[in-house]
DNA sequence: AACTAATACTTTTTT
DNA sequence: AGTATTAGTT
């Protein structure tokens, strides 16, 4: 078989003169690559014709499969790298990528140029075929930041009452129905209802027309705007559709409904499309992401293939045996079998404490053991499912002396000073952007105040004009008091300065320049606070990253979608950081402390999403499992502080789903609670006075479907657009529809105004207008 | 415009 | 409880 490959490389290759010289060399030689695969990965690799979903559980070889895939393309000679599309959900994914094909064809993987995340792909397209989208080539990509400032002001403008109605909220709404391909006119009206009573749909568009009167876009419409240009435009979406003869997606089941259809779109084409993912680890659902879209995949892309990968790589026995028998109660699964042959390995360690306190001890206790026995620590995690329960175990490993470092927390990019600092260049670059002038108009502080920059904003909307322009034209005129008026004259003059420098200085001097001159750097100088320091190195980190860019607009073009904090790799620490940034990483020892009910499976995420937001919460669970090579320990507190109150904690039902043969109870030293030597014990005892005892729990209990393991995982209503069938699934709970009369535990009696999926907004008689999910109410 | 007092939050996070 | 943002005061 290797042999009939082998030739048909050569002579395709033949035919493909256009091939780098080491993917031509590595043609010739018997694709030694595909030796080292088992069947099902070589299948994946191989199977290069029509649709294909590789089911890949963790730790099977998924980013060896795309990346092997990608090879074996290029050597057989099925297509040049620029006709290929891969794409990722990160930039860390995108750069691991390309790192490890440039590995397998040996060299550096140049025109590879449709490697890269959604939106950077997106960004690429939006930018070729600006003009179609009513948008120049150079519009600017707002950040999250600029969102919110844009929505305030809007939110002003309209009279709303920002208190009742904060731009944040409204920015999430948006950023939803842009997830779900929706543009302002195809909002449902019950949605646009949750907004400002019924405001939500046309602050939406008048948000879209200031994008566009600024030129920009946000991170939703590099995907939203792509849709609509290939909608509105066959022949531009034909086009792609001819340049991509191979496809591949990474991690799609956290693909969201705006991307699934973007894919889909351009897969009508060569229809080789090639999606891994594994639906046991989508942990995203909160930000749009569907897990239906992989659960669909074979209806979605018919006569595709699936294939699974079922041999993991990374676990032992018993840490996979209680990650599958966890993830195993679970409905809406495809279902897949792990396998290890590491071996048995040690259980799964389960260790009740006394409180958040004494689990950072026992665990800090643990991590010396395994240090003194020689366990490097980088090799070892803290997975914790909120962020907040990271102090505790930084208190102790402080006392300790322990070294840890936390994975995840705020980006580089996100950090206030290289906000500001990125400002001022885009401003220089681009003087009509008002948001970022609206930034840094009075930092450092010069004497712009709220007053100033309110008649600055007042002209330039009667002229029409971007504030830079309005800032011109007021300086002239006796609107400001002499102060403001010099301040603004000054900060024009020294922009038009900076602007004339962009083609003669080297752009990081430039950079440098405006930062002194602005004032900038001398306000964090003369700032004596601990973190001043850390932002000026910041401030010097940023200028050497810029060194990698011929120019300051080819830097900014990059700043907001690819720049991160790469992790400086220095003295081994202790990894640190939330479930969700652990995904796709792998440790020796992981410890997962805070398995309570209430925390792990997160009392939010359940009264939010119900059953679904419970599989979410036991995904992430089998997640932070699998994370683990040789020893997992989980651990629980009995007594935990929410703001500020001690309450009561039981553990995790999450602990009574792991197969008892891979676990073992750890004798707990110092512990003298209410609970005995057994975990059944405690959980009976638990079972008597809490959580379950609920009555939203048991109405969730009983409307529990039974049978079935193809049942789709959320009850909803299809969402459809253009008529096209985007999500469907089966709907459960049926005759729950508008005005319906219904009651609600809590509440009491009420009518139903709005049907989300399993969301409900009922109208209560006393209680008034409230969020509830569907199985805590009842028809009446 | 800058300080202090009061008030409102508090799951997960990428681009 | 603790922080982060905002409102009110000087």
């Amino acid at each position: 078989m290797t042999k009939i490959r082998a030739n048909a490389a050569e002579i395709s290759d033949s035919g493909e003169p256009q091939l780098p010289t080491s993917m031509r060399a590595m043609g010739r030689k018997p694709l030694r690559y595909l030796e080292d695969l088992n069947p099902e990965q070589r299948e994946a690799v191989e199977t290069l014709d029509g649709p294909l979903l590789v089911l890949a559980g963790a730790g099977t070889g998924k980013t060896r499969v795309l990346t092997t895939r990608i090879a074996h393309i290029l050597s057989l000679g099925r297509a040049r790298p620029s006709q290929i599309l891969a794409v990722t959900f990160t930039n860390k994914a995108a750069r691991e990528m390309k790192a490890r094909i440039g590995q397998l064809i040996g060299g550096v993987v140049e025109g590879m140029p449709w490697l890269g995340t959604f939106h950077a792909i997106g960004v690429k397209i939006l930018r070729r075929h600006a003009e179609l989208a009513d948008l120049k080539p150079s519009f600017t990509v707002l950040d999250t930041d600029d969102q919110i400032r844009l929505l305030k002001q809007l939110l002003g403008a309209e009279n709303i009452d920002e208190k009742r109605w904060p731009a944040r909220l409204l920015a999430a709404m948006i950023d939803g129905w842009k997830n779900r391909g929706l543009t302002p006119k195809r909002v449902p009206e019950g949605e646009s209802f949750a907004f400002a009573n019924g405001k939500g749909r046309d602050l939406y568009a008048l948000y879209q027309k200031r994008l566009k009167e600024l030129n920009a876009v946000d991170f939703g419409d590099l995907l939203l705007e792509n849709l609509r240009l290939f909608q509105e435009h066959p022949d531009v979406l034909a086009q792609y559709q001819q340049r991509f003869h191979f496809m591949l997606v990474d991690e799609y089941q956290d693909t969201n409904v705006a991307q699934y259809l973007w894919l889909r779109l351009l897969a009508q084409g060569s229809r080789n499309i090639c999606c891994v993912g594994d639906d046991d680890q989508s942990i995203y659902g909160w930000r749009g992401a569907e897990v239906d879209n992989i659960l669909r995949f074979e209806t979605d892309f018919p006569g595709a293939k699936i294939i699974r990968l079922e041999r993991n790589y990374r676990s032992t026995a018993n840490i996979l045996g209680a990650a599958s028998g966890l993830i195993a109660h679970n409905q809406g699964r495809l279902g897949k079998t792990l396998r290890t042959d590491i071996g048995a390995g040690d259980k799964v360690e389960v260790q009740g404490c006394w409180d958040d306190e004494e689990e950072a001890r026992v665990i800090g206790e643990d991590i010396e053991q395994f240090q003194r026995q020689g366990q490097s620590l980088s090799e070892i995690a803290i997975l914790v499912r909120a962020s907040f329960q990271m102090r505790a175990f930084e208190d102790r490993f402080i006392t300790l002396g322990l070294p840890y470092r936390v994975v995840g927390g705020p980006r580089f990019y996100e950090r206030q000073e290289i906000r500001d600092a990125t400002a001022y260049f885009e401003v220089t670059l681009n003087p009509a952007n008002d948001l970022k002038f609206e930034r840094i108009a009075n930092t450092p502080r010069r004497g712009l105040g709220e007053a100033s920059l309110k008649s600055l904003h007042q002209l330039a909307r009667a002229h029409n004009v971007p504030l830079m322009q309005a800032a011109r034209l007021i300086v002239e005129t006796e609107e400001l008091k002499p102060r403001p008026r010099k301040a603004l004259a000054d900060l024009i003059d020294s922009f038009d300065r900076w602007r004339s420098l962009i083609d003669t200085m080297r752009h990081t001097e430039l950079a440098e320049l405006i930062l002194d001159e602005s004032g900038y750097t001398a306000m964090w100088q003369a700032e004596k606070s601990p973190q001043a320091q850390s932002k000026l190195e910041n401030l010097k980190e940023l200028i050497r990253f810029m060194e990698e860019f011929d120019t300051l607009a080819g830097f900014m073009e990059h700043v907001s979608l690819v720049m991160d904090a790469e992790a400086e790799e220095g003295a081994a620490r202790v990894n640190l950081m939330t479930l969700h940034s652990a995904k796709g990483l792998e440790f020796d020892v992981v410890f997962l402390p805070g398995w309570d009910e209430g925390l792990l499976p997160h009392q939010r995420s359940l009264d939010e999403s119900g059953r679904s937001g419970l599989e979410e919460e036991r995904r992430l669970a089998h997640v932070g499992l699998t994370r683990a090579r040789a020893r997992a320990k989980i651990t629980f507190a009995q007594n935990r502080r929410t703001h500020g109150m001690w309450q009561q904690a039981i553990p995790s039902r999450f602990i009574d789903e792991l197969p008892i043969d891979h676990v073992e109870v750890a004798e707990t030293q110092g512990f003298h609670g209410s609970y005995g030597q057994s975990r059944f014990d405690t959980a009976e005892n638990l079972f008597a006075s809490g959580f379950y005892e609920t009555p939203g729990w048991q109405r969730a209990q009983r409307n529990r479907p039974r049978g079935g393991a193809n049942q789709s995982p959320r009850a909803r209503e299809p969402i459809t657009i253009d008529g096209t069938l985007v999500a469907a699934s089966t709907i459960e709970g049926a005759g729950l529809e508008v005005g319906t009369r219904v009651f609600h535990q809590k509440f009491g009696y009420g009518h139903i105004v709005q049907v989300d999926g399993n969301k409900l907004t009922v109208d209560f008689d006393k209680a008034g207008q409230k969020k509830v999910v569907d199985s805590f109410v009842e028809r009446v």
